[in-house]
DNA sequence: TAGTGGTTTTG
DNA sequence: AAAACCACT
């Protein structure tokens, strides 16, 4: 075989998939195109940055299981994964220009919308044209890209319904469509050109990630599994952390194993007609995967939201609680509030929590403690599988008042109501809250009512009181502000 | 035609 | 209360 002369190299970051990646699809598409040119796959590992985003350690491992799956998986198609070790983002520019060195001709990647991400980007962009190479960065984070859903006036919507009606027209405008599995004729021999490289192969993680598979087919199989059977009941069943209602499938649209077009693809697949009807599992689903991309839209717009100012400007004067005492018992799931315990218990076992819970605990913290939601933006952060930015902020924002979207109404959340609503025989907080799992009937959402049972925490904070507290603190801003 | 004001909608 | 739409200019 003649010698590779020249590589066209595939950043994989948030993309970790071999079906449905323009990036590699193209990046393979060229290299087959030409002579002595082949495709070479990259994943970089950065710890440091990782850390400083907060990067759950689970969600780590997960990343790097999947890239060593990936590596295996790609190999099959003549793809070689070259998976390096770095520190931070800044170490990723002397790779890129061994790289160019090597005989790189191209780069390939799919966006990302994070303030350090698209400086990172631009930074390699810029070094990499220096030198001749061409760099195609695919936007497909979203089915609908930022800036292509705007209001009649041309702004961004701040409100998420009139943006999902403009989302779903658009939907029904178009096919979506999916990149076919890509591959390619010539095998890169990663070993040797890492060593002529003289570069870090990547570390393996902890495994405390191992309870979630990282074979992509696999993946593929709880997509579909979850549009043929589940998702007809999801609207019935998705406020129920005692029933698996939701799809889980957050932290593999987070690391990329899946993308949003081959759920919606695989939804209209399965669900078809369904997806027209109002209330439908189907389209409560979709609904998800919209505020999913509603937030991303929110993000690039407003790029203040990256370094934590709250979106609405008035509330940055609110002077929450800096109670360390209170926040710690927050995380441990120790506040008396048996849902609460149960969710924050969940989250610190599992590495994940219900979509409803992050809702009632996220209140809890802001409304009932007074807590920067700042400080539980970035727990969440440091414990979720499926943290990403976009969405977790703009979660912690809604859930605090601080974002977009002008109710009317105040959104304090009752702990004990929501309880009684949501978990209604207490199966889910019996399973996470042992010391009160023997609490009998509707007596499990509020234990205190007699006496605290033995081994379980007293109440930390009285929810009516708290929420007078809370509700002056807002009216204060408001008025202050006119 | 882009700006306005009045009306409807809002996770 | 604020956002978005819509009709009118």
């Amino acid at each position: 075989m003649s010698k590779i002369t020249s590589l066209h190299v595939v950043w994989l970051r948030n993309d970790l998939r071999s079906y449905d990646n323009a990036a590699l699809h193209h990046a393979t598409a060229a290299a087959n195109d030409e002579q002595n040119s082949a495709v070479l796959a990259l994943f970089i590992a950065t710890p440091k940055t990782w850390q400083r985003h907060d990067m759950a350690p689970i969600r780590q491992d997960l990343l790097r299981r999947r890239v060593l799956q990936m590596q295996t998986e790609l190999a099959s198609r003549n793809i070689a994964l070259m998976a390096l070790e770095a520190s931070s983002y800044s170490d990723c520019a002397k790779i890129f220009s061994k790289l160019a060195d090597a005989g790189m001709v191209a780069l390939y990647g799919q966006t990302e919308y994070e303030l350090r991400e698209q400086q990172r980007d631009k930074e390699i962009t810029q070094q990499l044209q220096r030198a001749d190479i061409t760099v195609n960065w695919y936007d497909r984070l979203c089915i609908m890209p930022p800036g292509t859903i705007l209001t009649q006036s041309g702004d961004t919507y701040k409100v998420f319904t009139p943006f999902k009606r403009n989302w779903l027209s658009r939907l029904h405008e178009q096919e979506i469509r999916c990149y076919s599995k890509p591959k390619a004729s010539v095998l890169v021999d990663v070993k040797q050109l890492m060593q002529q490289l003289g570069v870090k192969e990547m570390a393996d993680g902890d495994g405390c990630s191992a309870d979630w598979p990282v074979a992509e087919q696999q993946v593929l199989d709880k997509l579909r599994g979850f549009c043929q059977q589940q998702v007809a009941d999801y609207n019935d069943k998705r406020d129920f952390p005692a029933v698996k209602g939701t799809s889980r499938l957050s932290a593999y649209l987070a690391c990329g194993v899946l993308s949003a077009q081959q759920c919606v693809n695989r939804l209209q697949m399965e669900a078809g007609p369904a997806l027209e009807r109002e209330k439908s599992g189907a389209s409560v689903w979709l609904s998800e995967l919209i505020w999913r991309e509603f937030y991303k839209h929110i993000l690039l717009a407003y790029p203040d939201l990256i370094k934590h100012k709250p979106f609405q400007a008035e509330t940055a004067a609110i002077r929450w609680r800096q109670n360390k005492t209170l926040f710690k018992a927050w995380c441990e799931g120790n506040t008396g509030y048996p849902i609460v315990d149960a969710a924050m218990r969940q989250l610190n076992d599992t590495g994940w929590m219900h979509n409803r819970l992050r809702m009632i605990t996220a209140s809890f913290l802001v409304k009932d403690l007074q807590i920067d939601w700042r400080w539980g933006e970035q727990y969440f952060m440091s414990k979720l599988i499926d943290g990403e930015f976009a969405a977790n902020n703009g979660g912690w924002q809604w859930a605090a008042s601080t974002g977009t979207d002008a109710a009317p109404y105040f959104r304090i959340f009752n702990p004990v109501t929501q309880s009684e609503r949501f978990d209604p025989e207490g199966d889910f907080i019996r399973r996470f809250v042992p010391e009160i799992a023997h609490v009998q009937g509707k007596e499990i959402h509020w234990p205190h009512k007699k006496s605290t049972p033995s081994g379980y925490c007293p109440a930390i904070v009285d929810h009516d009181e708290a929420r007078k507290i809370t509700l002056a603190m807002f009216t204060e801003v408001k008025k202050s502000d006119g």
